[in-house]
DNA sequence: GTTGGTGGTATTGAAGTGGTATTAACTACG
DNA sequence: CGTAGTTAATACCACTTCAATACCACCAAC
């Protein structure tokens, strides 16, 4: 039992109502940090037996937890102390939802789609044997019609066969196959962009561009998909929020 | 039988549900070493039977742990120890922590540490009047004596206002004056060198480096903190987990 | 192929959770 | 008084989770 419950006291005689004593008293525990977030609360029945009350009057009590926002309640299942505001994600923001974000149209353009064999680096990262063949994508990223990031995928050829299918999102292809990247890690860098890569991103050789090599993992451990983005800093601009 | 398999003990009693107590035990089982990279796991059956629960069950407790990536399972097989890969946590990786990481020796030079008045920019960005003052740090950060980064520091006056007492760590300077940074937004970037920094950072004009701009949070919600770094990306090279 | 063991999955039922309609008692106020 | 609104209780419904059974699909050894 939480050691809150016992602390909570309830008294009849008093005028105020007993759902907003229990309202008030639980709002002192939440924001004194007797539970974590996302932790559950006592359930209506279990709170209501230990304070004799009914049920629907511990309710009640909740329910104004609920209009402030501090709990949330799932059907079935328990109510639980609500996330705090704005301490959002330690995720990364993605290409798509980022530009949405800002009010862009993101689109691509695919520049090839083919078979092939994988490179020293591709069969290291991805554990293959050289004699594997991998798909391999390359796209541009495009905000409002213009290029903002290249793209190179490359995947094992047990994972993806037919580079073809992939028609628009990469990940929701893998979905459909049954072997979804579920887990990545990105390193992040910058390079200075070569001849091609300046023709194919519109900005002038040499333009330090961000390097974003992603190796995505499937639900069964091993290595699903090698992306590498190169992206126009003046468009894209990545971020993370850190919390301690 | 391996010896763990006797030392399993579930409690059906206790509230937490069978399958997480099995799957606990497992993960600690599997962290203990019990079994070898590759090394098959009881069947779902024999651990089914031998704990006297449905296969359902420990079934369950072996998802948690293919969701960990800690075994592997082979349709028609068996179940077997995964192989460990990096197990970094869905948290940016600090400057420090990366170089010890990899077995470097960081360190780092101050090249000024002065009160002024905030630019426009810093302005906006730390909510500052114009007439507020300013503590601007500005340091060499090394690997090995070798300059992996330059980093520029502003920080509100009512936050730090003798910035000749930063001797070392700017955020345990901060903590001992009891206003920690608890949060920061940090974007990600890239840059070609100017002259200035490509003379400091010891890398060749026009060189792209990393550009991350932290925009760090006190406790009590208001900005304490603006710190620029550029990163020369041979030795840096900043990495996230995504999850999903 | 056949066989025996493996993981994969559909379905079920019991128990616990929040959701809600209805009713009884109390209070406030004209 | 009598009416309206609030407070609290009961009873029942719907959803989720947990654990079980039964059956299917795959692999390897013979």
């Amino acid at each position: 039992m939480a050691p809150t419950l016992s602390r909570l006291k309830l008294d009849a005689a008093q005028s105020t109502p007993l759902y907003r004593q229990l309202a008030q008293q639980l709002v002192e525990a939440i924001e004194a940090g007797d539970w974590e977030t996302g932790e559950a609360l006592p359930s209506e029945r279990v709170l209501a037996e230990s304070l004799n009350i009914s049920r629907i009057t511990a309710r009640k009590a909740l329910d104004r937890l609920v209009a402030l926002g501090l709990i949330q309640r799932t059907h079935g299942s328990g109510t639980f102390i609500a996330p705090r505001l704005n301490q959002s994600l330690t995720r990364l923001t993605s290409f798509t939802e980022l530009l949405v974000q800002r009010g862009h149209r993101p689109s691509s353009r695919w520049l090839s789609r083919r078979l092939g064999t994988p490179t020293v680096e591709e069969s290291l990262r991805l554990g293959l044997s050289a004699d594997h063949q991998v798909t391999r994508l390359k796209r541009l990223r495009l905000a409002d019609d213009v290029v903002v990031a290249v793209e190179e995928s490359c995947l094992p050829g047990h994972v993806l066969s037919d580079p073809e299918s992939v028609t628009h999102s990469l990940y929701r292809r893998l979905e459909d196959l049954g072997t979804p990247i579920v887990r990545a890690l990105q390193h992040v860098s910058a390079i200075n962009a070569d001849a091609e890569l300046a023709q194919l991103a519109q900005v002038p050789p040499s333009q330090a561009l961000l390097m974003m090599t992603r190796l995505g993992y499937l639900a069964d451990g091993r290595p699903g998909e090698l992306t590498i983005t190169y992206c126009r800093t003046d468009y894209y601009d990545f971020m993370v929020e850190l919390t301690q």
